[in-house]
RNA sequence: GCGCCGUUAGCUCAAUUGGCAGAGCAGUUGACUCUUAAUCAACGGGUUCGGGGUUCAAGUCCCUGACGGCGCACCA
């Protein structure tokens, strides 16, 4: 060792990380940058790869480049050595030095300085070697980015919590998240083109609130100092999507993060995101067909068509039109007894019964008949389907139906037993929405602290009269999900974890 | 928040009834000009998650805390 580097004190370093430090050190001593400030490459692996896709075996190509990358294998023999490189997207080239090219010093400083998962620079020509891996015979190197923290082996899983930690390790070493990470990009992509080829309107609305609304949840509490006021983290888009609507943005949409103070586990994430979508003179019909499309096109984004290749092997087609059915309906076919908005309270009562689901006391007969939903039809949707006509006290932000004023212009899309996305006929009567949020602000104030609290800011904004809307709204995570059959902290780049 | 299971070398894991803490990969040294999970030889590497207790003796048993996984509850 000859340069000591103070900050953490080496003796309780692992050995591996001692070793690397020194091997910087050792560099820097003898005058060499571990950390230039940049190398002379001239081309990708990827391009490199492109421009010979099917070279024989033992061929020179007479063509020099210069190319960097990770160190991803090395085997240093005596007079010859190689090194497989990768670069972000994955794609992996050999480099070859041997001692008749680079001579003795150059090739006792590769040996001596380099390690997996180095990023290293390699300029020469392109070759193939005698077994026919491309190549690039070195003439010169340069280290790019000394790593002093050694890379887990590759020949055994991550445990998930180092996958979800250290996910730039994961990042390295797996492809899968490598291609998580570029889905997730294709697939917002996709949700924006579709809104943007129907004229829809991307606008960013507050994070940061006076009152919490747009979905009945428990929101995170922070605090201005500027204001010497408690603010809360938005729990939905939705109440600042309307005001733009009524403010004449007739079709606009939001797609970015949420959060909620709630549980935590494969299916659930503190902060998650949204996408939300108005649009005027339309119905929750028409959202549906909306929906739909954005996501449709956001499995032809990731897998080239509607149907969807999960983890775990299964494909499944999301393509052409999807069911439909009522909320009493398809609660009724499931359990085979008719229920109705007319299904007095003691019935419904007693099917949970006969089922085994505890209801709380109070509940509104709509209240039973989505428990009884939820507990007994939920699960057993698999192939897109969409729920219809929700009873109206649960749904505080959607207008009554046209032809029965229980219900409401509600739907929910389940996938995979699971709710992916949920549109409205939107509720525009001042009147009535005051009356809902007044509700919902007495549940409040009683103490459930999911409950809605009144925004009069919200009311004032429909009291100057907001057009006839539809409106939508889907977790984006979850729709990653639902393509890909993963779990919400996969895809989820950086998702919240404890301190270690 | 409640319950169950787990935490051992850089990484992935093993360790019988409580009886010397081990393997593969990675690392160090040496050999090798066609390797590609290279091979061969030798060597090094441990606060067994933290704290406390029982015991002649604790990775192992007990108490406690942290972190993780799963289930329940809440929810998208």
């Amino acid at each position: 060792m000859s340069t000591e580097t103070p900050q953490p004190p080496e003796s309780e370093l692992p050995e591996q990380m001692r070793v690397r430090l020194a091997k910087r050190a050792d560099m820097l001593a003898a005058g060499v940058e571990p950390y230039p400030v940049s190398v002379e490459r001239t081309h990708t692996l990827r391009e490199v790869r492109e421009a010979h896709p099917d070279l024989a075996v033992d061929v020179a190509t007479g063509e020099l480049v210069g190319v960097a990358g990770r160190v991803m294998f090395l085997r240093n023999t005596g007079k010859l050595c190689f090194a497989t490189l990768r670069e972000g997207d994955g794609t992996e080239l050999q480099a070859m030095l041997s001692l008749a090219l680079v001579g003795e010093d150059e090739l006792a400083r590769w040996k001596a300085s380099v390690d997996l998962g180095d990023q290293v620079f390699v300029h020469g020509e392109v070759i193939t070697s005698r077994r026919g891996e491309l190549s690039v015979m070195a003439d010169a190197w340069q280290m790019a980015s000394k790593a002093v923290r050694p890379l887990p082996n590759t020949h055994t899983e991550l445990s998930e919590e180092m996958r979800v930690r250290q996910r730039y390790v994961d990042l390295i070493v797996r492809p899968q998240t490598r291609e998580m990470v570029r889905r997730r990009a294709q697939v917002l992509r996709a949700l924006r083109d579709v809104l943007h080829g129907r004229d829809y309107v991307e606008i960013e609305t507050p994070i940061l609130q006076l009152l919490h609304g747009g979905a009945t949840a428990r929101p995170f509490v922070t605090r201005a100092n500027a204001l010497d006021q408690e603010l809360y983290l938005r729990i939905a888009l939705e109440l600042y999507l309307k005001r733009a609507v009524v403010g004449g943005v007739e079709r606009v949409f939001e797609i970015n993060r949420v959060f909620r103070n709630e549980g935590i586990d494969s299916t659930h994430s503190p902060e998650f995101t949204m996408i939300e979508a108005y649009q005027t003179y339309a119905t929750y019909d028409d959202i549906a067909d909306v929906t739909r499309a954005m996501i449709q096109a956001a499995a032809c984004a990731v897998f080239g068509s509607t149907t969807v290749h999960h983890v775990d092997g299964s494909v499944h087609d999301l393509g052409g039109e999807w069911r439909s059915v009522t909320l009493h309906g398809v609660l009724s076919d499931t359990i085979g007894t008719d229920v109705t908005p007319d299904t007095p309270i003691a019935d419904l009562r007693e099917i949970a019964v006969k089922n085994d689901i505890e209801l709380k006391d109070g509940l509104t007969a709509g209240e039973i008949v989505l428990e009884l939903f939820e507990e007994l039809v939920e699960h057993t949707l698999v192939a897109p389907t969409f729920v219809r006509d929700y009873p109206v006290e649960v749904r505080p932000l959607t207008r009554q139906h046209r032809d029965d004023p229980r219900l409401a212009e509600a739907w929910d899309l389940y996938v995979f037993g699971t709710e992916l996305a949920t549109g409205y006929s939107e509720l525009v009567d001042p009147v009535v929405q005051r009356e809902r949020l007044t509700a919902q602000s007495l549940k409040a104030a009683a103490g459930d602290p999911e409950a809605m609290q009144l925004d009069d800011d919200f009311i004032r904004a429909l009291e100057y009269g907001m057009p006839p809307t539809g409106g939508m709204g889907m977790g984006v995570d979850r729709l990653l999900m639902t393509l890909t059959g993963l779990g919400i902290r996969d895809t989820i780049l950086f998702p919240l974890v404890r301190s270690e």
